[in-house]
DNA sequence: CCCGCTGTGTAACTTGGATCACCGACCTAT
DNA sequence: ATAGGTCGGTGATCCAAGTTACACAGCGGG
């Protein structure tokens, strides 16, 4: 069983302790591919994970949908803080990738446990990343071509992943024949080598290259 | 001269008082065109704007622009403080659009500001509306249509808004031509009407209808 | 063993948006 | 008035990405 204070050392000293977390649920086990929600849902507190990991992501209309981030532990979740914080309707969807176990802490208790100088430079550093990271990611959306952006979600995830087309489309907010087509042809150039579920890195520093190549 | 207790009573009680900012810089007042900020620079506080206007984008190696969200009096500038809170570079750029005044408040002074409740909450609160209006920007760029993006970018500026194609361009993260293209699309239907650095809207309803159809 | 499912490959075609190369209208400073 | 600036308009062309419509391979279960 994990301990909060474990990822928040600064939890250790609250009053009233972590055994009282008042109107909080948890912690939690979900298994994998537990929709923890969704777009347009209520929420009822702010959850904080233990272990496993969540992929947070936007569906357009139709079938395709873009991955926003991913929570790891002792991370929370802050789009879902968006509608506690303004009582605005959740903008997208949260699913875990892995078993995991998270504490859904109660507004109160949280407004409690920022009274630490240390848990609130957490949540605001979290919240700082976050904004990095979207802002990235508008960016990306707006301005690189889809082979660059494939190239970077392939690098970083060791030499063989275990993954398919499909799953990195929606990565990407794309189809999968788009990501089919791309790989093939990473895999005419030699950078890669594919089999089903399976693509092995064989030349990464060309994938950096396309990835950072500018237009062309 | 705008007092911030004006904008946030919270700060009423807070001890040092208002007239001791510390090492913070301020107020100071900037004309329309001032880069406050800019992508990959240090940064030295959290901006607090008391008056004026901040469009904060981000733009591609070549010379397209994308508008990320506008700052408003009261708010503070959260981009910067990502480098502030995780000293990473910054991601985007900072303009003045009207004549301004703000704070650039020091980061040991915000810390004790922070001790303030009501102050956390309403910083917490910006924070999760900008994550909030990040993610509505995401979505935008990757699933939705130029023209579906600027019908939505006419509407709720008043019935004319005198502004360049170029400006929307840079707002909406394309070139000139494209813009000029919808819009007189949009003429032809008779739904605005143009002139040199003007666009009258004649049917909002129209417009409406056109950003928010699906596809199509 | 065959059936059906999931994952992959691919060709043909469409389309939204970018790029290029202009032109003309208007604005204002000399 | 004219010259040089900004702004708006437009056609030709190009290209990345999405769409449609399959075909086939591997695999697991009945």
């Amino acid at each position: 069983m994990i301990d909060p204070t474990e990822l928040y050392p600064a939890l250790a000293g609250v009053q009233p302790g972590l055994s009282d977390l008042g109107a909080s649920i948890g912690p939690m086990h979900v298994p994998t591919g537990t929709v923890l929600f969704d777009e347009n849902a209520p929420c009822q507190g702010f959850p904080m994970l233990l272990e496993g990991e969540v992929r947070v992501s936007r569906s357009s209309g139709d079938g395709r949908t873009l991955e926003l981030y991913r929570v790891v532990p002792g991370e929370l979740c802050l789009v879902s803080s968006a509608c506690l914080f303004r009582s605005q309707p959740l903008s997208a969807r949260g699913v875990t990738t892995k078993p995991s176990s998270l504490l859904l802490i109660a507004p109160s208790v949280f407004a409690r446990w920022l009274e630490l100088p240390a848990f609130r430079d957490s949540v605001l550093g979290l919240f700082a990343e976050r904004m990095a990271d979207l802002t990235a990611l508008v960016d990306a959306v707006a301005f690189r071509r889809l082979d660059q952006r494939l190239a970077a979600a392939l690098l970083g995830r060791g030499t063989v992943l275990g993954t398919t087309h499909q799953a990195l489309a929606d990565e990407l907010g794309t189809v999968r024949e788009i990501v089919t087509r791309l790989l093939r042809r990473f895999e005419r150039e030699g950078w890669v080598e594919l089999a089903r579920e399976q693509i092995r890195i064989l030349d990464a520093a060309a994938l950096r290259g396309q990835a950072a190549s500018v237009a062309n």
